[in-house]
DNA sequence: CACACTCCTTGATCTATGTCATATTGGCAT
DNA sequence: ATGCCAATATGACATAGATCAAGGAGTGTG
């Protein structure tokens, strides 16, 4: 007999909790894993295009998913990042409007993929279902008018350092020598993106903060030197 | 016998429809005729503030509301327009958390003051009810994003004209000569609050509009020299 | 090993918008 | 009328970011 891959039930995934399935019941659980897809997708793939009538849900595993919009001149922004233990594409099912952005890998991710049909009789179901894709819903809009505020009301510098403090929540850790530090999980030219400037201007500004002892930054890797300095650096206006 | 002043019920209120109300049945509308309170307020005036527990919905009959968030460091922004036939502070119902903006009175208007337990007890009775909640919440957020993006891909002049385009959508019409015009309901204040921008910006800006004939403004009178002009001009990245 | 490619950096310069200080204007109260 | 106040405008200047052009640096491929 040969090894064979154990596949995880949602039941016992890790981000059961922060997702939306949270709310249900271990036969509900037992019916999307009857039906769910695992599929795993390498960085700049599309998940789904803005303009497209919605398909299922995503839920993310593991990786990073970016929700990109584009606008009438086809200037592209990065507008939210979503990262495991979060579903991706729930909005269409709200009100039965088409997508509005478009999603991307980011980086290497594995999802899962709940066709349409199994939300719908799931939400038909059970109430409590569409009471977390509403809070969901809630919360991603205020993330989004805070942003919005923010880029109203602070430099490029508040909004990169509230970026890196994000990516520090979700990804951070303690390297061998006890140092608070965080691996960028996207690409400089992303993080421009996010920020709303050029990638020039994040290159400049990243010397800035080495030179300022704020951070320090090589390739890819995050060390906060004093982490107060930060937090209040990212609050101030400019 | 005296004359007495003719109080309008729901049922027969102009904005009936494009509120939420819209979804209920006659019964339903009177039973919020018998509970709700009509109100004036003069520009200025504070209809909630963030941070509180919400009261009842707002349904504004005249007038235009703004919604504003201040940020911590006391950036105050303001987020959102509201205008008639449109509900204020209904987010509170859709999860039971507090406001998270301000709203204030920007002119002279008059709402209805539906109280919570009302809604609730409407909410609960008719489901169609939370349904068209639940697409003003979205709508709204769409309407979020969009200026998210505009703030993070465009200059003050596209966004700028932007929102005078939405003030001639909602208040424009012909004047004497058959033009195109609109009359700014708000102070330059409070656009360049609402562009995120300084006032001066905004004095400045206007200079250079009518210096290129996009368009020409006298106080609070904006007539359109060219439509498309602008309309391209909005669109433009610059 | 050389080439091509993508990502990032650097320098020089330009432009949009902010800042601050000082008018101007148009009510509105005395 | 007079004076006061809020709203707006103007001028001079400072700064943040954009733009354009060039140059590494790392990585995969023939």
């Amino acid at each position: 007999m040969t090894a064979e891959k154990t596949v995880t039930g949602c039941a016992e995934c890790a981000g059961l909790q922060t997702t939306e399935w949270g709310a249900l019941a271990k036969s509900e659980l037992e019916a999307i894993d009857k039906c769910r897809r695992v599929i795993t997708r390498e960085p700049g793939e599309i998940l789904f295009s803005q303009g497209e009538k919605g398909n299922g849900v995503y839920c993310i595993k593991s990786g990073l998913i970016g929700l990109r919009r584009v606008d009438i001149n086809g200037n592209s922004v990065l507008i939210r990042l979503v990262s495991a233990g979060f579903t991706v594409g729930y909005r269409t099912f709200l009100t039965g409007q088409a997508h509005i952005n478009s999603a991307e890998t980011l980086t290497s991710s594995t999802l899962c993929y709940v066709p349409r049909p199994m939300v719908e009789q799931l939400l038909k179901a059970n109430p409590l279902l569409g009471e977390r894709f509403l809070q969901h819903f809630y919360n991603d809009t205020i993330d989004t008018e805070n942003d919005y505020v923010r880029s109203l009301t602070m430099g490029m510098k508040s909004r990169f350092l509230h970026l890196i403090l994000v990516f520090y929540e979700r990804f951070g850790y303690q390297d061998e020598n006890g140092n608070a530090v965080v691996d960028l999980p996207v690409k400089k030219g992303e993080i421009a993106e996010l920020v709303g400037v050029r990638p020039e201007s994040i290159s400049r500004l990243i010397d800035q903060l080495q030179n300022d002892e704020v951070l320090r930054i090589k390739d890819r890797r995050v060390e906060f030197t004093d982490v107060d300095r930060v937090l209040q650096q990212a609050g101030a206006t400019v």
